[in-house]
DNA sequence: CAAAGCCTGTGAAACCATTCACATCGGCCT
DNA sequence: AGGCCGATGTGAATGGTTTCACAGGCTTTG
């Protein structure tokens, strides 16, 4: 199932003084790591780019190792025998994903495919775990990642179960915005990912954005969609089932 | 919104020399923590007891600490403004919640009561971080608790984005089984509950419920159900979207 | 030992999302 | 430019869930 990556494995020159670790370096969960542990972590990780639509690892498959992602964006989704499927998260430049089965050493949770051209750096689970172990601070950021990602999933399982189509959509909307804010309002995403984070129809999704649009609360472009009024969006999340007429 | 717990702390006594202790002494957990390790943790903790229905904390106060359960089952759940809610899990005798609030120190994501009459152990923030620093061990556990606890939410997500009723009641029977093994194959709770972590309503339960008892994939007791025939519901997740007719 | 209150069991009607079936519009590749 | 494919926009029919309205059954509690 799995389909191993094809890892190119950087030659000779230190990775720490590679500027494409400045990414990583930016992201909060690394930020404040003290310098040379964040060298010591660079030198675990391997190099490799991949085409959109390559898939990175599926679910069940044995975890070893955990991504950052330099550039491109990736997906990490769910797919059902009868062929519906679910996007659980996208992943952009500097996060990094796949720590749960680095940490606990069991299977994916999910698979994850690149959804633009992409570079990666790979971090392997038998040379880390033991530095991670070594350093209470990583281990506690760690754990205080591992609390974001709970956190994060718990809010899409309270959406999903209690709210309805308008308000999962809004919430799903207002979130991507948040996650995007440096490119304002505008997030780039296709109705047919949406519908697949939201759990519905492409249809039920183009139809309930239509109606907010002749409203002027999003407008919609070709593969991207604008949020003009959030706080009437937050209103609809905030007040329950409802569609906002 | 809280209502502080009514704490009460022990007297006198050292706490590890009480045997209320040895039910999270048996918790994977903590049973391979060196026993000094266990000790010192226990010193940290306060003892309470409350009766069934008694809020604990309440989704958005500060979270401040980590809870152990040494008999009763505590329910972890949220509630949308219009009065719909949805239980997340519920914690038994020997396991622990509320670490998320406790590790990042950020408010809590849900709400917590006692689903029975229950006794706690109840953990303070302040004094446990700085040990969780100087203890490897115990933060790799911390580590390994978050996994679990993203794969059972994910878990969660999975189900109720990609599978239809059936598919979703029986995948939370045969997670709930799971977690009861040693009790058989006996799942004491309510339709109500059982309905509100499937986020479907009462009564579309009971009716797929009825269903299966006819077919003999269940036997249904007054608060309680028997799963007779995992393999049939195992069999009906497998294949998804389907009622197993 | 009642009464009250939660838990279960069911049926009919209303509703809302899905399904299916097209039509249009952009981009992108050759 | 032509052509193809992915993305968007809609409408009608279908079907599964919810809602609502009750009726017993078990348990707990004063």
């Amino acid at each position: 199932m799995t389909g191993a990556l094809p890892i190119e494995r950087t030659t000779g020159a230190p990775l720490f003084s590679n500027n494409k670790l400045s990414v990583l370096r930016k992201h909060p969960y690394f930020a404040d790591l003290e310098p040379e542990a964040f060298d010591q972590l660079c030198r675990y990780a391997k190099h490799t780019t991949l085409k959109r639509g390559t898939t990175i690892f599926s679910k069940g498959d044995p975890g070893t190792s955990l991504i950052a992602v330099i550039s491109g964006t990736v997906k990490i989704s769910i797919s059902s025998p009868d062929g519906r499927n679910a996007i659980l998260n996208l992943i952009e430049a500097g996060e990094i994903f796949g720590e749960i089965a680095l940490l606990d050493g069991l299977s994916r949770t999910a698979d994850a495919t690149a959804n633009s051209n992409c570079e990666l750096f790979v971090i392997d689970r038998r040379e880390f775990i033991p530095f991670v172990r070594s350093q209470p601070t990583l281990a506690m950021k760690f754990i205080e990642l591992l609390c974001a990602r709970l956190r994060w999933t718990s809010d899409q399982v309270e959406q999903v179960i209690l709210q309805d189509l308008p308000g999962r959509l809004a919430s799903a909307l207002l979130r991507l915005s948040d996650k995007h804010k440096p490119q304002g309002r505008t997030i780039s995403i296709t109705q047919q990912e949406i519908s697949e984070m939201v759990g519905m129809t492409r249809e039920s999704i183009n139809k309930q954005l239509r109606a907010w649009a002749t409203r002027g609360w999003v407008r919609l472009e070709h593969g991207a969609i604008v949020v003009l009024k959030p706080e009437s969006l937050q209103a609809l999340v905030d007040a329950g089932a409802d569609d906002g007429e």
